[in-house]
DNA sequence: AAGATCAGGTTGATGTGTCAACTCCAAATT
DNA sequence: AATTTGGAGTTGACACATCAACCTGATCTT
């Protein structure tokens, strides 16, 4: 197909590997997504949120610990809570000004809890199970090292004016 | 938080492994993504859609061939083709009517020639060689299981009038 | 203290994905 | 032969993500 030297490309093995990888990451996901939908009315985006704030003992967080936590990208955000809060799930409270807290209504701890623990053993089915005890460890692992290794890249190479975005 | 039980719950190991692989996911994804766009203009969709393309013989491909490859949704491929090909990354050709195929353009092969080493080389550095070949060779067969277990439930349990969308 | 800088957040335009409704033609029914 | 059924593909409306531009108030300059 294309010339194969001894460059960069990967062998057969470690492109199974890879596209093996692939077709896991968007089985999975397209399954656990669609099952929260239809079950709960609840996009996968929702339930990254509504996990982060259940988990917060006071029930709010500000903006910008949401990014931190799911790493999205600020006008997502913003877009997302908009839309979340128009549903009744959370609520945008501006007790200081220029940086609302976020907080989870009664509604949204209400869906939260509704799909949590069918969530939970549909991963555990799916994903924990399959896997075992060892390749999942390794798996954690390893995941780690990967996202190291690529924060590693891109703090040290990514041009400081560009650096906003990471 | 949530009141833990034996029930479906992960437990800490569990829910670490599991997140840890989440953020991997992420990461590695907008990495790639990001790259891609930026240096060649090309999406991750693009990507998919030329490389299936550009490793055919023939150099086309039927649409409903493409959907079993990349396991999207029919709609989501006919737009996707309909704005490649207003790039000129692609062409469709009707020599059978109904079942338009889909042929990769000159310009459509220039551009994943051009980045597929590249991506070719990251794909090895954050993910190939992190997690090294056993680890490597474990999620490969690994994944396949995960696939197998969701396919399996899916073609079980989903009732017949539904089954379309699988 | 006046102005520049900066980070968190919002907004609007545009590109992309999803769902449901529809078209089209072939093969199966009757 | 006329009708139905069915799968591949398209379309339009809507939900969502991304990008760039902007707003706002705090902090740094001088």
């Amino acid at each position: 197909m294309v010339d194969v030297g001894k460059g960069p490309w990967l062998d057969d093995d470690e492109q199974k590997a890879w596209r093996s990888y692939l077709l896991m990451r968007k089985t999975l996901e397209t399954h656990m997504e669609r099952h929260l939908q239809r079950e709960f009315g609840l996009s996968g985006s929702d339930f990254e949120i509504l996990v982060n704030l259940s988990e917060a003992e006071t029930g709010r967080m500000r903006a910008f610990e949401l990014g931190q936590a799911t790493q999205w990208e600020k006008s997502r955000m913003s877009h997302h809570l908009t839309r979340m809060e128009k549903r009744g799930l959370v609520r945008r409270e501006s007790c200081d000004a220029r940086y609302p807290e976020v907080a989870i209504t009664d509604e949204g701890r209400a869906a939260i809890e509704a799909c949590a623990p069918e969530h939970a053993a549909r991963i555990r089915k799916f994903f924990v199970d399959v896997f075992g005890p060892e390749r999942l460890t390794a798996l954690g692992e390893a995941s780690a090292e990967v996202v190291d290794t690529i924060r590693k890249h891109e703090s040290s190479d990514c041009p400081p004016e560009v650096r906003g975005h990471c």
